[in-house]
DNA sequence: TTGAAAGCGCTAACAT
DNA sequence: ATGTTAGCGCTTTCAA
């Protein structure tokens, strides 16, 4: 019953000229072809007529390109992901590609095997925030050649990365401080062994060592009683600045905080790495280090329609500043 | 440079079978067509050692479906589209379908152009959670012969649709205040038009005037300092009651409130509709009312699953049910 | 029990 | 200046 769709054919019978120039015209190589305005004027006013819209499949099957892109993210439904995915996804649009998004759980198997099903579907290029260490990723990367672009997480030094420097932003934290602290307390989320996350501890870690700060790291559980215990008995080992090493793990422990009464900035004092958008409706306000979120994904867009039109050098790394927002707690 | 990708006929050449027999049985058809068990056996073994993967193209265009599903998103970067989007498409890929998503932000020309978009792209159906008016849609979904489930937001009888009864849930709100509000406030976000927030207003306003309670909707402008002012003039024209009419509006009047000096539960109250991973950890902890994020998307897919498969007939209708999450501010 | 061949809609090399 | 034609890789009807 589906009313089939205009094909170039149809044009081309009804105009009685051949597909290929149909093809030309609608391309618009026509002048190339050096086609007449006037048939190029009636085929596109024929085309329209029968509102003709090109088959996407059969483009792609015979020009062995999709001008799709794989999007490969850890959890959609994180603000940070969702926000860059949007980014890049407009971006890619603009540039006349499509998008498929695939979604890992930070899960390095799905990972693994959704990478190799969007290689099978042909697409034309590949972004990725890698939930699996770069080694376990070269093979499938190998068997494929189409560019890759890594975003928020680095590859290594053959792969082009667009991000920030975790360790030197988080580093510079220590500076921020109105009080200077007795003892850095590092919030880590659940189970989080991803370079941005260790990269961030890192930095935090050095920047101690040399200004001569106590400094920790715990990792948080989901259970917020737990939280709870944890930041209790940090805070009797003498913690008086707390730095959450993602906008996950931000939350539960201002709650913690706010249980045992600790007032801040007053207390002690609290930064969270990665902002969110209600973090500057807390009482009060949290300080936090923005991500420069649609930076990142308009370069890691730009690198990838580099790569795909231009260069054949890879391992470009572009990195992007981030920004201190000064609100109440620290 | 690119390392051909084994087709079906590599598989066939090496084996000095046909096209058809190697099609037949990696298509599980093998029996069907009473091909040998041990050819069935060779075929399969050499396609692995090939690692043959079938060119999604070809078959789509072979077979005219492309096993992709449109979802049309308003805004993906807020957090109840973003789960809701995670659930569909993890939901669709365990069916074996591929979910191509674009994004509106909510604008009615656009929402319109990416429609077509899809629809040129012959998808096999289209989800969508409209921002357009029904009306506006209609010439679009003629234009198609796809099966359309509208999720979240309804369009009309004829049309699938899975959702909650906004105009119910919120009426019911009413009695969840541990004190009998005087005056209820509604805050809804800026500019919004749209159905769901519409019915949320209408019904707690009918619940209002059967229990003879005050009531009054603002709509609230980005400006914090704007949201200020509209809250102190609310709370002295004697609103005791508040209820956000969905996420975003939540912590801005929560702010506003802190801003004041008023005291939530003991001054006043407050409702969110539609819960949020912060407001767990407020201080006071935001009651609010949960929207059924993964049963939506779950129902949302077996629905277009079923549109699919067997059913011709449309217009039904899956209400699911909301959760009052009770905490601090109620 | 298997193979041959047509054709989905498009592009581009090659003719004319 | 425009037409002819050969596939891209796959499925499926028909023939053997």
């Amino acid at each position: 019953m589906k009313a089939k769709r205009t094909s170039l054919n149809d044009i081309a019978k009804a105009l009685n000229v051949s597909k290929a120039t149909v093809s030309f015209v609608l391309n618009d190589k026509g002048d190339q072809f050096n086609i007449s305005k006037e048939k190029q004027r009636l085929i596109k006013a024929k085309a329209k007529e029968l509102s003709y819209v090109p088959n996407f499949f059969a483009k792609s099957l015979r020009q062995g390109s999709t001008n799709t892109i794989g999007l490969v993210l850890p959890d959609i439904s994180n603000a940070f992901y969702a926000e860059l995915c949007k980014t890049i996804q407009e971006r890619l649009y603009d540039q006349g590609y499509n998008t498929f998004i695939v979604n890992t759980n930070d899960d390095a198997e799905t990972e693994k095997s959704l990478m190799s099903e969007l290689i099978q579907r042909s697409i034309d290029g590949m972004i990725i925030a890698p939930s699996n260490d770069i080694k376990e990723l070269i093979p499938i990367l190998r068997s494929t050649h189409i560019p890759v672009v890594f975003t928020d997480r680095p590859g290594d030094d053959e792969t082009d990365f667009v991000g920030i420097n975790n360790e030197e932003e988080a580093g510079k934290l220590i500076e921020e401080f109105t009080v200077k602290p007795k003892k850095i307390l590092a919030l880590a989320p659940h189970f989080s062994s991803v370079t941005t996350i260790q990269d961030r501890i890192s930095g935090i870690k050095k920047a101690c060592d040399i200004a001569d700060i106590e400094f920790d790291v715990v990792s948080l559980e989901k259970d917020q009683g737990n939280v709870n215990e944890v930041i209790e008995k940090e805070l009797n080992n003498g913690a008086d600045t707390f730095i959450a090493l993602n906008n996950q793990s931000t939350m539960p422990v201002i709650a913690a905080l706010n249980k045992w009464g600790v007032s801040i900035p007053e207390h002690v004092r609290f930064i969270a790495f990665d902002d969110n958008a209600s973090f500057a409706y807390m009482n009060p306000p949290i300080s936090a280090v923005r991500l420069p979120i649609t930076e990142i994904g308009d370069n890691t867009v730009a690198r990838m329609y580099e790569r795909l039109k231009e260069t054949k050098e890879y391992g470009k790394h572009i990195i992007l500043p981030c920004e201190f927002i000064k609100r109440g707690t620290h």
